[in-house]
DNA sequence: GGTAGGATACCTACTGGACGGTATGCGCCC
DNA sequence: GGGCGCATACCGTCCAGTAGGTATCCTACC
């Protein structure tokens, strides 16, 4: 496997195109044409990387595997980790178009169908370990389904994030992730664990 | 404008069809031969009523108004109805085919942009209107965003159902509907108007 | 340290098929 | 009999993928 260097620039540059182009119009809209064109690449180039167009959405939906995986924990609190994660999560999608072109296709559970699955259960995964520690800690209220939670944050949290997308084009993402706290808490934790915790986004990581 | 009875009924059986695929494969992945052929009618009947693909999709989306506009409060209390209204939009997501195609397309923000956001707004402004009644009501805790309440609550719904489909072709979609409200309404309405709530769904319409 | 030779990385031109849309014609109801 | 409603055949375009060639790099042997 020692690939050349120029190699793995190109399938970056490869990569990186293509999430932004498959974020903007979707698998189907897009061409590889404009993923091409926009990764200043030729066919030859990318279809040596990649096989076929499904192989490389594929590919761009792994991102979303790679940035859980470089996630770190950000407070000693798990429920103020979860809220610190949806606003990593959100600051995520405004600047890192590889996650943004991940999200989308995940979104659309089109012809591919497996690899969506696994992309929101890492994330419902995540949820649900930090909930864990949150019980454990005493924070949550007692008698909390916690799948159930896990799956409606994760999901609540795509949908927000989707409406913010389609009704202001995210601008007002940061706003509505803390208005879904504001929502959500007081049916999760405790009052004397709510107390303690910064519903607006913190300063720090 | 004295349409015949038969345009009017090729006319829907157009409209049924596209539904049902532009929810099975999104707009970009539909084909016209499928939705042909789904419909049973010829290529010149659908360009007849339908100048172009997009025209058709528009028409679709329009499908969500009309389920809108024949939905009907179900109980004196907004926020009982609110809830109502949750498993009333579940139940035609599982049933009506052109809800479905509706829904979906109005997620794919794609290459037409306008009439996604009117539908968007439609449902928020529904939900506005009932947590105002709550709150004139007394119901909700004082001092509550209702612009953003309203916003996060069909975001919510929205992420609920896409969740639910991806991962469980919706199977979960009602038990996801419960756990939604389990965890937002201690947030929004206070424990007296908590108390007199049926979070599940209820018997009647 | 120079070069043979194979593997890696990439380029260009092309193809087959599918797709949205149109032109034109024809029967049937009012 | 005229226009509404539909049928059929056709067209130009575009797109994913491939064929076949070329350049660049790495290794090894002398």
């Amino acid at each position: 496997m020692a690939r050349q260097a120029r190699a793995l620039a190109t399938r970056q540059a490869v990569l990186l195109a293509a999430a932004e182009v498959f974020d903007e119009r979707g698998y189907a809209a897009a061409t590889m044409s404009e993923i091409l064109d926009r990764a200043g690449v030729t066919k030859g180039a990318l279809y040596f990387h990649f096989r076929s167009k499904e192989e490389l959405a594929l590919a761009v939906i792994e991102g979303q595997g790679a940035w859980i995986a470089t996630w770190a924990p950000s407070s000693d609190s798990p429920v103020q980790t979860l809220i610190d994660l949806g606003y990593a999560f959100a600051h995520a999608l405004l600047d890192d178009p590889m996650l943004r072109g991940s999200i989308r296709l995940t979104i659309e559970h089109g012809s591919f169908t497996q690899p969506q699955i696994a992309a929101y259960q890492g994330w419902t995964d995540l949820v649900h370990t930090l909930l864990e520690r949150a019980r454990d800690a005493g924070d949550l209220h007692p008698g909390i389904d916690l799948a159930a939670a896990a799956a409606v944050i994760t999901g609540a949290i795509t949908g927000i994030q989707l409406s913010s997308q389609v009704l202001a084009e995210r601008r007002d993402l940061i706003k509505r992730m803390a208005d879904l706290w504001t929502l959500l808490l007081p049916g999760l934790v405790q009052p004397h664990a709510l107390a303690r915790l910064s519903v607006a986004e913190r300063a720090d990581s």
